[in-house]
DNA sequence: CCCTACCCCCAAGCCTCGCTTATGCTGGAG
DNA sequence: CTCCAGCATAAGCGAGGCTTGGGGGTAGGG
């Protein structure tokens, strides 16, 4: 088996021309020069080199050999380059997957600060709901999930999410929720509301793990929701709520990008937040691109 | 430093999907392709491996890696197959150069034979008289040279040969001087003459070192050669011979191919021997195709 | 539901390999 | 003729790799 470091030697040797030359040029002594060329010869069954007094000259063996070194070593360094170019945040690409109202503000700017801050790597953007995107993860069709969750029903149902115990999961951003209620409701003057006061309202729910903490926490509060309608479209719960359909409780977030039109937010007491997470898998996380693409949302979030 | 061993094993990762097929594959144990692999990501500076319990997967610079290494191994084993092909005699050149008189019968036979034995071998050859073909040897414009020398004068002026005592030098052939004489010579008949039979003869001699020779021979018998005539050729001389100039000593092998015209051949005593020898450098004898050669050069010599 | 088989990681021990230092030898230059 | 440069060799040491043995986790089958 000829291995490249004697190829790397052997190339040296030939062009020096010389055991000791080709020694100090590359960094080491002169026996380990003669030790890896002797070994070099052994492993090719036939001479490669013609020790005549004066210059040290390759034999058609050698020749051969060298000829071919100057491909592999070539294709060596390329090979180092493009991985540390990867490793180096000179390069590389990031696939990150999204629920679809995480992509308005936060991986905006996630990615507009990544763009600055190594501006040869590529990040990619989906859109998928956690049970989809967590799929992809696991699949391979990305790097990063965006997700989120909420605490109060993982502590009333660890089960829920116990899939996520084999990832990475970096808290990124507490979304406040705000509650939503029409113009002109009892509540909306006051800026501030219990869920109690909100029990006889109709409510409007979001998608299904929102509905289910929305019942969570109602319940917590000591009642059980009437949920007229549910949608997973949050511009349409804000919507709903303007046209005085009912009340709603949104992740502040949702309405950073948008003013909601005949509806006024309430800040909900107590605070309640969905939690939302990156995930992806260890091993992934320890690339540098998409370590860099996690500081990078963990950063745009505290914004 | 990349280690063109740890891409080997990668690859076979890469394609397996698992440490341990890579390692039944490989021919070693599981730890040792988990090693190598950790080995790799280390010196790469980014992890090239996913593992997720069920697949192994290659991240983005794994792939990069795995894309790299398929030419990198494939030059590999080009550069060994070249080499093994070189020390396995189905490919080299040897390049021979001879005296002219040597081309004549010994070099045909020899080459013949070595196209024989290793017909994807190459021997190409020239002509140079001993000074000249030993530069060549050294300056590497040949592998082989084929000279001669006479022990004698070895023996009288060591220092004439001393400029090949760091050459390897293989007796091919101990080639018997004949005495050459006109047709109705008085010795014509006899068929065979001591070198004092010739003591007043007019001689013909050959190169410069064959008449050297040639005087220490005549000397040593007991008297100093009259020279008439001296030629580099050796149909010259036997030309000259042909009629009636002179007498001569040639070495058999120049007689092999050739019918004397007006000349007989008769046996010298005691024995003198022209030392017909192929020099190489000691680097060079152990190319095999070299070696090859020199082995046939003896060959054709011993019939 | 448990059990088995497979696969990976980890730790320890051993061994081999490669490098360095030191020394000897040879050839060429001043 | 002496000095210097270069290669080879030997000894010693340190590192690195491979193996064995054991543990944890997961998927598939009884």
């Amino acid at each position: 088996m000829i291995e490249a470091r004697h190829l790397r030697v052997l190339r040296e040797v030939a062009r020096t021309g010389s055991f000791s030359a080709a020694a100090r040029e590359l960094g080491c002594t002169q026996p380990a020069v003669s030790q890896q060329m002797k070994a070099l010869e052994q492993s090719a069954g036939t001479p490669l080199l013609i020790r005549t007094g004066r210059e040290m000259r390759l034999t058609q063996a050698g020749e051969a050999l060298v000829r071919h070194a100057v491909g592999i070593l070539a294709g060596l360094t390329a090979a180092e380059e493009e991985v540390a170019a990867i490793a180096g945040l000179r390069a590389g690409r990031v696939r990150l997957v999204s629920f679809p109202s995480g992509s308005s503000t936060l991986v905006p700017a996630a990615l507009a600060a990544m763009r600055a801050a190594h501006p040869r790597t590529r990040v990619s953007l989906d859109e998928a709901e956690p049970p989809r995107s967590i799929e992809m993860l696991r699949n391979g069709d990305c790097e990063i999930a965006l997700a989120f969750r909420y605490p109060e029903v993982r502590a009333a149902a660890p089960e829920a999410c116990s899939d996520w115990d084999d990832l990475v999961v970096r808290p990124v951003l507490a979304d406040r929720l705000v509650g939503l209620v029409p113009e002109g409701h009892r509540l909306a003057a006051t800026g501030s509301a219990a869920f109690g006061d909100l029990a006889d309202e109709p409510w409007i729910a979001g998608c299904p793990r929102c509905r289910t903490h929305l019942v969570e926490v109602c319940e917590r509060a000591g009642f059980t929701p009437r949920i007229d309608f549910a949608t997973d479209d949050y511009p349409a719960v804000i919507g709903l709520v303007g046209a005085g359909l009912g009340v709603a409780a949104l992740p502040e977030l949702t309405l950073a990008s948008v003013r909601p039109k005949g509806a006024r937010t309430v800040r909900l007491e107590p605070a309640v937040h969905r939690e939302i997470v990156a995930l992806t898998l260890p091993d992934l996380a320890r690339v540098p691109a998409v370590g860099a693409m996690l500081d990078q949302l963990e950063c745009a979030a505290a914004r």
